[in-house]
RNA sequence: GUGGGUAUAGCUCAGAUGGUAGAGCACCUGGUUGUGGUCCAGGAUGUCGCGGGUUCGAGUCCCGUUACUCACCCCA
């Protein structure tokens, strides 16, 4: 413990449970990878501009928790709460979109931060894999991103997890839609803040979890008795394509997104094993973003999926992912001309791609073995004098602990053949 | 931003009614002067979150404070 911490509502990834969060970010990325999404990168903060135009002012994201900051030559910016406003600037930028090849499709893994009282699952710094496929309006792009996530996270093991899927209408049709839910709404016994969200932003107090407001949204109306024919039509598609794909999803009226910009299909995947922060994952269609920042219209569909609920949602669950141990060999050398012979073996193995560590420190023989123990190893290389005037050195399998010797001057291709 | 809970060893936690601390796991040493994991024997470890108050005496009671945590809200 030193005089420091990590800052509220941040937390150190450690060995050994950071190899999971890699395991669980590979593992989101895989099926993206494999479906012509290409890897992009964004910078960690964004002009703030940005996200109060794209994300939308009336959001908590923005008017309660974003990281706003001005530098010292004046410009204001903000640490980026999400990702999909930041690739869409970027692709608008490297007008990936005049390649002809639409769509773009990105996927891209990073930090995002969100100024907010932190409870289990939710942090001020946390971590997201985000996909979004840029200028085409297609039921089958909306269809593959949903599937491409359900792939991920049944690929890590997860079971317990629900998609839930709505439409959120057009410019169309939601507009009208608003002004009726409005009128309901202002009838109703709510409080103060709940009121002024009656104004900005109606929708969202549709999954409002309290009993009490829930009660007084029966009769409200409802979305799907506003929607237009093309709404409709393009919803009923992307519903057809997911149940002909075999993945199974619940249609959830009150499904309403925090974030201004999506439009039409719009999805959760929930965990019922994480407590208040069950969703792990959201997204949908953003058909009018790229016109709210500055840019042609570029209908788009996207999600992310939250790392660090994923991995919280793998305990839940008490799945243990299969990691491959880190060490396949450890060296132990007895003496100083031991510890340059084997360090040169150690090198070796590692040049030929074997992962392979090294006893430090100048541990006595019973200490060093209970490093090599500790590694994972399977096997582990003793040599002392006694071996190297032999010109072998001691090859012990940790498992059944048989020891034997090996010429030193093969010993790299004996070892290999043991572990193919 | 609002409400509840918790804070004791590296970790998980026990310490009725106030008498200055304990377990399990982990760790270290030895049994094995060239062998880990198992087994046996032994050992070290705490400003009891911090500050103040009550008391002869506070881990225990009271007040404050900080951190953590859960829920609301919000969202990945």
């Amino acid at each position: 413990m030193s005089t420091f911490q990590a800052p509220k509502g941040t937390y150190d990834l450690i060995p050994p449970d950071s190899a999971k969060y890699l395991a669980v970010r590979d593992a989101i990325a895989a099926p993206l990878k494999n479906s012509g999404y290409g890897y992009i990168e964004t910078p960690g903060f964004e002009n703030v501009e940005l996200f109060s135009r794209g994300v939308g002012e009336s959001t908590d994201i923005v008017s309660k928790e974003m990281y706003a900051f001005e530098t010292k030559g004046g410009d204001k910016l903000a640490l980026r709460p999400e990702g999909t406003a930041s690739v869409l600037r970027a692709a608008l930028e490297a007008n990936l979109h005049k390649a002809g090849n639409l769509p773009v499709k990105l996927w891209y893994s990073g930090s995002y931060y969100r100024y907010e009282r932190p409870q289990k699952g939710r942090y001020r710094h946390f971590s997201q894999v985000g996909a979004e496929a840029i200028g085409a309006e297609d039921p089958a792009l909306d269809a593959e991103l949903i599937i491409l996530a359900d792939q991920a996270y049944r690929s890590l093991g997860l079971r317990q997890f629900r998609i839930l899927l709505n439409s959120l209408g057009d410019k169309e049709c939601r507009p009208v839609y608003r002004d009726a839910l409005q009128s309901f709404l202002r009838g109703l016994e709510l409080d103060e803040d709940t009121r002024r969200r009656i104004e900005i932003n109606p929708l969202r107090i549709l999954d409002d979890k309290r009993q009490e407001v829930q009660k007084q949204l029966v009769g409200a109306p409802m979305l799907r008795d506003y929607l237009c024919d093309a709404c409709k039509a393009y919803h009923e598609e992307v519903r057809e394509l997911l149940t002909a794909a075999g993945v199974e999803y619940e249609d959830d009226e009150k499904l309403v997104r925090g974030l201004d910009y999506y439009t039409r299909t719009t999805f959760e995947f929930v965990h019922d094993g994480l407590g208040s922060q069950s969703a792990v994952g959201g997204g949908g269609r953003y058909d009018g973003l790229s016109e709210m920042i500055g840019g042609p219209a570029l209908p788009s569909v996207g999600w992310a999926l939250g790392v660090d609920r994923t991995v919280l949602a793998l305990e839940a669950e008490g799945i243990e992912l299969e990691l491959p141990a880190t060490t396949s060999v450890f060296a132990v050398p007895l003496g100083e001309e031991a510890r340059r012979v084997l360090f040169g073996v150690v090198t070796e193995l590692r040049r030929a791609g074997v992962a392979a560590d090294f006893s430090y420190g100048g541990k006595g023989l019973k200490g060093a073995m209970k490093s090599a123990n500790r590694s994972g190893a399977r096997y582990t290389i003793v040599a002392g004098e006694r071996d190297l005037a032999e010109g072998v050195i001691q090859l012990k399998d940790m498992e059944s602990g048989e020891q034997s010797p090996v010429a030193l001057a093969d010993a790299v291709t004996a070892i290999r053949e043991r572990l193919a």
